[in-house]
DNA sequence: GGAGATCCTCGAATCGATTCGATCGATTCG
DNA sequence: CGAATCGATCGAATCGATTCGAGGATCTCC
């Protein structure tokens, strides 16, 4: 195709310009066009000006992504695949904090979040979006099928606190053992009667008692986990699970485990929200925290309307956990092995909890 | 290139096969695997079955999806551009539903989408993404670059709140009518000394007095015309900016305001996040709201940690807006030309605003 | 002045798929 | 039984750039 310097003055609307069609009008290849603006070999300077005089005067954008992309096999895209809703999933600061970490940490490689869901129609686009790395946030099972895509695909996959899986890199969060420690915590106040309030175990996000059934075919590694982790110290833990990381949820089921008799001393909640909800289910059924109720949450973000009380919480590197997962999904994209990385949280004292009042 | 039946069984790692292979190995063409696969075209069945099979043979996860977006010209990807930090942007309820309607839309529509921040290092994703179209969120000024590229590029452009550009299909707001239908409302219950707390002003989120300058300088639309509202009413409206829409930014602001002297008897918080804040530093100074002091809001989310005060706010319908710039979205990459759309806002009476108390 | 090194620039192959028009065989209709 | 029709398949062009090896010009140094 030959492109004649007139024809630009020819068409007062002509198709989109590309490279070619710059390198024609600058007297130029294609194959010089491209290097002066990729500055990836050596141009000189007159050269490079001619073509960026073309540019201009064609009103050339510069190289379409879309093929840049094919040729070189990279889109700098990394697909983010959250198993809720959109608008659940930023409702709980532990998670956006995640976010932000992963972000930064792709941000400053020059990667791009493209944002997934695994539910509903918008999952189309998890196969079909030109993706460079996937990072899967607390994925439940269904996604086994996506996976293997992947997998054919040869994108790596990064999986924050997800079951392990073969060609799967994990970042891991001792939610077992950290629940387990705060659980003992409580024991060591002398608590007995403990409850908990778990995030949704379920994709459908039902509320309800928990059930050995019901963990046992929970789709979210993370609920199960931190349920385990109570149950290793107190293997005869009831409880419910919520429909959500929401204030709101915790309210709910804390009037629900408070309405119980013998009535539970102590809550462990599987999220600082939850126990947000929780103390303010309390608070409305005169239950003073911690003297009559000691609530217990995990994630350690500042949460806002308990104050004067101060949440005994265990805290999560939340903001790391995504540093991380970007980290790794920039090692694997050249070709790198990086090691699994495991997080471990800190119980954080605060008023909440308290010895039980017998 | 002609690929063997055999030659699937001598490499145990091929480079990934491609479309070509899997024709050659089902023995048809690659124009016909094509048609198998996307179902364009009519392929007989037996034919079908083989190009599957054949697929399944060589783990073909299907078609590239960065070879489909150059050659069908898109990508599936709709850009969000969003101005602050992630962390920042998804800390006001306002501003997820807005996501939360887009994401929905676009879903449904089989579009990912990529989330930017026009800041910072993740700007070079800009220009540098393969986007269909994309959706600005509360731009500021230094997107008018980015702009130019998009146009260039022949890319939709929708602006959420943003000053009118052409090219560019608005989604707007009523901010400065709806800010002063709730200042009328003050005025109505004899408020004389007004304050307001507005929104950052510029990218650089510094805290700070108003002065005509700043605000005249602004990159901030919203808060502008916000301030602007407020002006119609009480033009000599003094006010401070805030570094964000949190509740901890409205206590500093709060007391900010609270000290002076005379002291304000009404402030119009630019989100409810900040009058909740506002609400906060009153009540830390003893000020009880809104019998000293009344507090106007903006944006109609449910706070949390107010009650029994209700916010008097500004109801506008953030969810509905999403919506609506994912459907421009669609609309504008289907060729069509839709028509503008402006939402406005509903003054929601609660019990944070009342009478001066003179 | 010629051999060799340097520096630019170019041609051609390639990335992986889609799509239009052409072709070929089988079926149907008159 | 020939012609028109229809369905399935194929070839070739195309999307827009990148990249490698080769080639030509210029310069250096002996």
């Amino acid at each position: 195709m030959r492109v004649e310097a007139s024809a630009a003055s020819e068409r007062p609307v002509p198709a989109r310009p590309n490279l070619a069609a710059v390198a024609a009008l600058a007297g130029v290849s294609a194959s010089t066009a491209s290097l002066a603006f990729s500055g990836a070999g050596p141009v000189s300077e007159p050269t490079r000006a001619k073509v960026f005089a073309a540019a201009e005067a064609l009103n050339y954008a510069g190289p379409d992504p879309r093929a840049q992309s094919l040729r070189r096999g990279r889109s700098g895209i990394i697909g983010v695949v959250i198993d809720d809703r959109l608008r659940d999933a930023f409702r709980d600061p532990a998670n956006i904090s995640m976010l932000d970490g992963l972000a930064d940490e792709l941000g400053g490689a020059g990667l791009a979040m493209l944002l997934l869901t695994d539910t509903g129609e918008g999952a189309a686009g998890i196969s079909l979006a030109p993706m460079d790395a996937v990072v899967l946030v607390g994925c439940s099972t269904e996604l086994h099928s996506s996976v293997k895509i992947f997998r054919q695909r040869g994108i790596p996959v990064i999986a924050i606190e997800a079951e392990h899986m073969p060609d799967v890199f994990p970042i891991d969060l001792d939610n077992r053992d950290a629940t387990a420690l705060g659980a003992r915590h409580l024991k060591q106040l002398g608590h007995e009667n403990v409850a908990v309030v778990s995030l949704p175990l379920e994709s459908s996000h039902a509320r309800g008692p928990l059930t050995r059934e019901r963990e046992a075919a929970s789709g979210s590694f993370t609920a199960r986990q931190r349920i385990l982790g109570a149950r290793d110290v107190y293997p005869n833990l009831v409880g419910v699970a919520s429909a959500g990381s929401f204030i709101e949820e915790g309210l709910i089921a804390g009037r629900a485990l408070l309405a119980a008799t013998p009535r539970p001393t102590a809550i462990i909640a599987q999220s600082d929200l939850l126990a947000v909800g929780v103390i303010r289910a309390a608070a409305e059924l005169g239950i003073a925290v911690p003297a009559d109720l000691s609530v217990l949450g995990f994630d350690g973000v500042s949460v806002e309307g308990v104050a004067p009380l101060e949440l005994t919480t265990l805290v999560q590197p939340s903001v790391e956990k995504g540093r991380a997962a970007g980290r790794a999904a920039i090692a694997l994209l050249d070709g790198g092995e990086p090691d699994p990385i495991a997080f471990v949280c800190v119980l954080r004292m605060g008023n909440s909890t308290g010895p039980v009042n017998s």
